[in-house]
DNA sequence: GAAACTGTTCGATAATTGCCGAACACTTAT
DNA sequence: ATAAGTGTTCGGCAATTATCGAACAGTTTC
């Protein structure tokens, strides 16, 4: 069995929450290291957190529609939600992740 | 004699709080009313909310830095930091006020 | 099946936030 | 001077958020 996660659809996606997801230098970090790579382990987001600490940030940046959770195996791979991002808000995540990362 | 309002500087305004200031939706429809004008009263852009309430959002923006507060006699007029944003976050106000007002 | 691995859920706590009434400060008009 | 207008400050309260340990669930390995 394959653990499920709820996502918004396109259209629930709202900006305020999305804004409010980034709005955490925590989550902001998470979201620079998806944007280089295709999709990455759920705990490489946070390498010296606590697991609970990353399920926390990783599920509000879900569930605002910001990232996509697919589990496989023991594992879960999170990736950016481009498409939805890019349609919904163009410019939006290109802006904030060409902001220079320590601001 | 004349009220003074702290601002950040350029240098300091970081884009978790910028973002942290655009994620509620008050302060987001507050925003979109600067954008279309120079600048506003501070109570037109609450007309139906109490004083205080008004003065606590215009305060979490000013200090984030997407705003700036000038009084004149009674009156204070706040205006949007377009240089500020729109030199250390390029595009970022821009796609923000692209998007549906209703998301 | 037992152990190791990855990640979630639960519960508790501290800190932050949103909201708003009441009192106050400053300015302008009468 | 008095009153009215504009906005801030203060205090309290409810709700949300961030953090993290401990227990748990599913998967893979041995």
């Amino acid at each position: 069995m394959v653990r499920s996660y709820e996502h918004p659809e396109a259209k629930d996606v709202s900006l305020p929450r999305v804004l409010f997801a980034l709005s955490d230098p925590v989550r902001l970090e998470m979201v620079r290291i998806l944007a280089r790579r295709e999709a990455v382990n759920s705990l490489d987001l946070g390498p010296d957190m606590p697991k609970s600490t990353v399920t926390h940030h990783t599920r509000i940046l879900r569930e605002a529609g910001v990232t996509r959770t697919r589990s496989q195996g023991r594992n879960c791979w999170i990736s950016l939600r481009r498409e939805v991002l890019d349609t919904k808000f163009p410019g939006l995540l290109d802006a904030v992740l060409a902001a220079e990362a320590d601001r």
